[in-house]
DNA sequence: ATCCTACATTAGACAGAGTCCAAGTCAAGA
DNA sequence: TCTTGACTTGGACTCTGTCTAATGTAGGAT
């Protein structure tokens, strides 16, 4: 199950087709996203991205990062008070599952309407566009004893 | 309508009573906390110190704000990748409502349970603790044309 | 009332995440 | 192939937050 409803080939096609320039950068950066379904974070994809293309710069990750998001095509995720971790799975509603000890993070489909369960008098005159859930807990492997 | 659930002015009991020695400077940063009942950042509440109790440092704004919310009296909030915000009102649910463009922050009471939202099978075999929703919209004054 | 001392506070150095900028590079249309 | 505007680079900079060694002080003991 490599790739998701959309495969991140795909993205360079659709770049393009917005206007943007094809650099190896950028399809470095695509490829990592897309490589493991993972939710990194920025100094992540830019150690995986060097690790292909040596000489990319921490600024370009930065940069094609904030236009992957800006696009829609990857979203941008802060669970903790640390680094924002970048999600490729942008083409399918979902809500995060995140581990309170090692931070890792899973896509979760919960049941129900999160908008309509805010009634009118709770929206304060807000125009809401959205919501999003974290569910936090120990995931499996840090709830085992033998392990830290 | 100053007073939530419990004044902060019982904090400062609760507080010695766990043993804490009360200092000009723990006062000060409850006193801030219970002023408004507002989402301060770190800094904003550095900031409303420093004008009651001038040599206040930095590091003990923080330092408060942490024994606070280890003690549940107050909880931390980071919405946006940016400054966490801290919150007095520990003492009864809510999920926040946040503004896309100001990022000011409104407590709401949203209907159901989150919780039981999630089956089992979207559990991944993680010991859930808890949920947050954010909701993010315009608030009014930033949707009123004429400001900024 | 004063003394003691463990706990608090302070200033400033440090660290992590992210942004900005001027200079150099290169994709892709002509 | 040439040209040019968009892209990339490295490094400086900002913003949040943490740490530390030196100094101060709350509050129990005397």
């Amino acid at each position: 199950m490599r790739c998701y409803p959309e495969c991140m080939s795909d993205l360079l096609e659709r770049l393009r087709g917005r206007g943007f320039r094809l650099t190896a950068q950028r399809r470095v950066v695509a490829e990592v996203l897309d490589s493991d379904h993972v939710h990194y974070t920025a100094d992540e994809v830019l150690a995986r991205a060097t690790a292909r293309l040596p000489e990319i710069s921490r600024a370009t990750v930065y940069n094609t990062l904030g236009e992957l998001v800006a696009l829609g095509e990857v979203l941008e995720v802060s669970t903790d008070g640390r680094a924002k971790r970048y999600d490729p799975n942008a083409h399918s509603a979902h809500q995060h599952l995140v581990c309170s000890r090692c931070g890792s993070i899973r896509d979760v489909r919960p049941e129900g309407d999160l908008l309509s369960a805010l009634p009118e008098s709770e929206r304060f005159g807000f125009r809401i566009s959205g919501a999003e859930v974290t569910y936090r807990g120990i995931c499996p492997d840090c709830a085992q004893p033998g392990r830290n």
